[in-house]
DNA sequence: TTGATACTGGAACGATCACTACAGCGAACC
DNA sequence: GGTTCGCTGTAGTGATCGTTCCAGTATCAA
């Protein structure tokens, strides 16, 4: 770690720090390839040579700015996970931490949907938060199950899978009809059967 | 319409469902930006010039796009309601033909996620067949809702609101996953919970 | 046969892409 | 006070983008 005493040092991860928030802005509204350097250039304000100097290439900044939000997302999960409220309450909490900074899903689920053989870090990347995810929902649900009766062993799984589904399907729907209030109240609905069904 | 037996015309027809064919099986493996029109005129095997004869524009091509697909579902989905089966087997019907041919509603949600200004006619007119299809959902459960009790006057749209998020979410998960089993099988875990609330 | 119509082929256009070479600057170290 | 280091600013590179131009070809009506 630089010592923070060090003016360089401090200019240059303020400059990191802007570049980084600049891309994942423009690239939660324009994908990759809508992503220029260009476009970042403006709206970080520091020239392309700048960039270059922080970042190796395209992919590697996009890289970067996976790993920035995945690490975020990884503690905030945590967080909740430690204060052990109840399933529906750790589900709401994330739905709307999920839209309070929505690009990192935004640009997640538009690389999850392409196929282009290139950006494959950045994907990946995105992919593994999603299956870390996966298994935290299915932790908490083998927990609720254990507590009532338990008919399937493969349950846990099945609703985990359903959940989060459920929640990146109506993320788009908010993000399309730029309503926050939907996904909350559906989220209810969902969990709610969930709730039916195990008792 | 022009005469069939024009073999000028035919051609012509052959050409543009030609490109029509190349343009969204790339867009929806690489989105809006990453579909030039060179890899068009390559997968298509015809020149740019004849594209640009069909076409005024990469913007129309795309909207010609959406709107051929925009048809072909807006059918599919009557037939499936002309037959009135039960709500779950319409469902899945519906599900395992998305399944059969993923390009449209892949390149939809691309559309839906990304905030361009631009190609406002592709994603407007793909956000409306959505906006079609849950209403469709909608009156399916609003049958079924006067069939039994009606507690919530606002239930039949939220239950389509939930159904529709699930179903793309789940679609997403299987892109991800390339399996089609654990879409219909996490999908049967809704269909199951919808029956139970409804009884 | 003639002339119009419906495309196709190829070679460009200017603009923009990701990326780079390099000089210049202020701060830090000796 | 001179040198090094971290970063910025300018001005490019060749490649590729969407798009256009226009000559050429095949098929039609007459």
């Amino acid at each position: 770690m630089a010592p923070k005493t060090d003016r360089r040092h401090a200019q240059g991860e303020e400059s990191r720090a802007r570049i980084l928030d600049a891309t994942i802005e423009i690239a939660s509204e324009r994908g990759y390839e809508g992503t220029t350097i260009s476009l970042v250039r403006e709206r970080s304000g520091l020239p392309a040579s700048s960039i270059y100097w922080h970042f190796a290439s395209k992919d590697e900044l996009f890289t970067a700015v996976i790993q920035r939000s995945f690490d975020e997302w990884i503690s905030s999960m945590q967080r909740l996970q430690d204060t052990t409220h109840g399933v529906a309450a750790t589900m709401r909490g994330q739905a709307e931490a999920l839209l309070a900074s929505p690009e990192f899903l935004r640009l997640g689920l538009m690389l999850s949907l392409e196929r282009r053989p290139k950006e494959a870090q950045a994907k990946a990347l995105f992919l593994q938060v999603r299956a870390e995810t996966l298994a935290a929902i299915e932790r908490v649900y083998t927990a609720a199950l254990d507590a009532s009766c338990r008919p399937d062993p493969n349950l846990a799984r099945r609703l985990a899978r359903l959940a989060m589904a459920t929640a990146d399907g109506l993320f788009i729907a908010s993000q399309v009809d730029q309503t926050a209030e939907q996904f909350i109240d559906t989220l209810d609905l969902h969990l709610q059967m969930v709730e039916a069904l195990l008792a």
